[in-house]
DNA sequence: TTCTACATTATAATAGTTCTAAACTGTTGA
DNA sequence: TCAACAGTTTAGAACTATTATAATGTAGAA
């Protein structure tokens, strides 16, 4: 929860011109306590529904993926039709709902430790991410 | 490794008429005691390496549909620009190296037993699959 | 204020995938 | 055996998410 200030320092530390559209999503993003899930779709209906100055689709592509190249994004990995962001950028995993087509977190303290036995000779490790499909019981 | 009398009978039990178009693929899918990852392009340069019947783009896609909805194939959960899939129907789960855009299989063996310590209530777990994404070290 | 590099924008282009509808074929049963 | 029918293949169009282009606008520095 940060006022408009706090962006532009946050932008500008990070070495992006605050600028008004990328103040804009800031708000719709991290103005909040819980985080989220968001398509670039969802983003573009938050944004005509909490603003009048419209941004264009190629900034709304441009910033998510300036954001998540500085860190405050995280692309999850399930396979669709589009790319699912995530405004929670701590280690966690996924529920994935099939029926709902709906991301759920699931805290780190809630899965034990994943222990990868194996290595690929000359790449490191990057990421360790448990994807949990579930349906209708 | 199974020869087309075989994949004639897998088909015809799963309700699926055995052209030969799906005999073709069943053959370059199939035909081998190594698994392996694929998408669609890789599909369709095979079959034109190994054929001279051409077979249809379209049908490239609604036969690896048809396998997958009949369990012959897996899709694998990555987000990338084209779908993945997986001749390896077995619990599984996967290294994606970044750079060279390719999957590894982690055999289940090699990864410690992953504990979900959370629900979803009215929903059940369908699967569980770790990616381990890694890059150039 | 002026300059410049960075950013935004409309729009076109791209690429994977799905749809359409006509032609074709495997299977059934008379 | 073979006509009938449902399932399948096909070329090509359509669709959709995403990226590229290139002209215009703007933040920040000097
Ligand atoms: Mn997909
Ligand atoms: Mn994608
Ligand atoms: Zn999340
Ligand atoms: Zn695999």
């Amino acid at each position: 929860m940060l006022n408009n200030s706090n962006y532009i320092d946050k932008l500008r530390s990070s070495g992006l011109r605050p600028t008004k559209q990328r103040i804009k999503i800031c708000e719709i993003l991290f103005d909040t306590d819980k985080t989220f899930h968001f398509t670039i779709n969802d983003l573009v209906k938050k944004i005509s529904k909490t603003t009048n100055d419209k941004i264009s689709l190629a900034t709304v592509y441009n910033t998510v993926h300036a954001f998540k190249k500085k860190g405050y994004l995280k692309e999850i990995p399930i396979n669709s039709d589009q790319s699912y962001f995530d405004t929670n950028t701590s280690h966690h995993h996924h529920f994935y709902d099939e029926n709902q087509k709906d991301l759920i977190d699931i805290d780190d303290a809630d899965v034990g430790p994943v222990k990868i036995n194996t290595r690929i000779p000359g790449k490191k490790i990057k990421s360790v991410e448990v994807l949990v499909k579930v349906e209708d019981a």
